[in-house]
DNA sequence: ATATTTGCAAAAGGTTTGCAAGACG
DNA sequence: CGTCTTGCAAACCTTTTGCAAATAT
């Protein structure tokens, strides 16, 4: 496992350092997207001194290898998920409890027919993102904050 | 129309007053997605002292009141938007001139089935964003920033 | 040995808040 | 007139940057 990350580490040309492939093991042990700060905060209980900037700069790096994803909520504030599957999908996130589920389906072929018929334009990339509340949350009774 | 903004403004309960209205006016003459501040620069064309909490505090209101609608970037700045179409809908995006289409086609009921069968749970809400390059500028030839 | 990575402090940039003065109904 | 709205200045908060010291290969 820890195997493993040093492996994508190198993959991106990334130096195999103990504060990357701990910022790997914080977000495979979690199934809900974490922000910036989470992550700093689970990672300080295993190193005395880390910085809040060393953790933007390795999320940074490993988005833009592919290694895990990030969206934007609302709120303006990033949070990232460690990718575990490897093909096209998008992803369930419950409101309440944050977790998320990949969703494999997809409408791509019938945004790229919208866009060349009625638009005339080219697709680059398209976002879908189903927001909601998953088994668990619906079960307990109901305060959820607003969306 | 600039009857309907006031009676626009008063339906959700905020005074009628020279800012709101030219804030809607310049709202609906753009058919481009605008930032806080693009919205303040052309505003403040119209009055000697405008301050920008100003424009920030009537859009959250205006977006609260469902009468525009934004977007976040991945720049994560928000970006507003004059809803003319009553129905639901969603965007096609062009990360180059920033304008804005109506898509129609949705998705939904695959996206409530997904949930419902597979995850168990509720959906909320969902986002589908179209991010592409238009018509227009296609034709214009390449340099467009990555997106 | 050398290039990469990190910590720290400070800056950046968009957005929000507190409050007194002003405008709407 | 009383309440809602606005301007201004300052605060906020997340994210980024500069640079010297530490670390990986």
């Amino acid at each position: 496992m820890k195997q493993d990350f040093q492996q994508i580490l190198r993959g991106l040309n990334l130096k195999s350092t103990p504060k990357r492939v701990v910022l790997l093991e914080v977000l495979d042990d979690e199934s809900v997207y974490l922000s910036p700060e989470d992550i700093w905060n689970r990672m300080k209980k295993r190193f005395r001194r880390l910085g809040l900037p060393t953790v933007y700069r390795n999320l940074e790096e490993l988005y833009a290898g592919g290694v895990i994803s990030r969206v934007i909520h609302p709120n303006r504030q990033l949070y990232y998920y460690l990718c575990r599957n490897e093909e096209h999908h998008h992803h369930f996130i419950c409101v309440s409890c944050r977790r998320v589920v990949d969703v494999s389906f997809c409408a791509e072929k019938e945004l790229q027919d919208v866009v060349r018929e009625g638009i005339q334009g080219k697709v680059l990339s398209h976002i879908l993102q189903i927001n909601g509340l998953c088994r668990h949350c619906l079960q307990k009774d109901g305060a959820v904050h607003a969306y």
